[in-house]
DNA sequence: TTGACTTACCTCGAATCTCGAGATATAATT
DNA sequence: AATTATATCTCGAGATTCGAGGTAAGTCAA
């Protein structure tokens, strides 16, 4: 028994903060990162192919931009089937946390 | 994008339903699906080789035991040691819970 | 009594998921 | 000039779940 996993349903994280704004991939992680100080880090290696799997599903769209210094972001941005993925998976989660919670309270 | 998992966390539901009364594998199948109704199952290719590895990692210990009828039953026993793993993943549940509910509040 | 169903255990492999480690490139800082 | 920060991406190892199958024995209905 190696590590744990620091995260899972992360296409639901990435969606839910797509949902608020556009945002980049380095964007994304350095967020989480200052939010949640490093107990809850999206690493590169996960991020990038989810990204990647929701642009090809049409979850969400990506478009270059550059920013005044010159650096090339690539920027997400959520689209309309990408917002009822939004919804499934808040659902998901709802039931998946109800469910867990009711084990745990099981006398 | 097939299907999702229906169960992830699985091992701490395994410890929690020890912790209650030692147990059988298909008892707990049988448990888990009359509570939730096939929406939460756990299924035995999953939890067989789990048992394994709490066994082997010493959070559980097992032994046979019969029933009037002549079946044979494998029972799980959970040790000090599983008490202390059911408790540290339970925490980390409650940091993982917490941590996605904070990113869907994200306003 | 025989065939189907349920109980009860188990393994294997495909599919999926995360992350560490690296590669690449450019801007900013020291 | 060299290091650090920004920014993207890929690959492969390890972990996890499940579908599908195998084995065996008790139960029940026709």
């Amino acid at each position: 028994m190696r590590k744990k996993h620091a995260m899972e349903h992360t296409a639901l994280v990435v969606l839910h903060l797509l949902s608020r704004e556009d945002m980049y991939g380095y964007q994304m992680i350095a967020a989480l990162e200052s939010k949640f100080d490093s107990t809850f880090a999206m690493k590169e290696g996960t991020l990038y192919p989810i990204l990647k799997g929701l642009e090809n599903q049409g979850a969400v769209t990506s478009y270059q931009q550059e920013t005044p210094g010159g650096r090339t972001r690539k920027y997400y941005h959520l689209t309309e089937k990408g917002r009822r993925e939004l919804a499934e998976e808040t659902e998901h989660w709802r039931a998946y946390e109800k469910a867990i919670n009711a084990v745990l309270s099981m006398g």
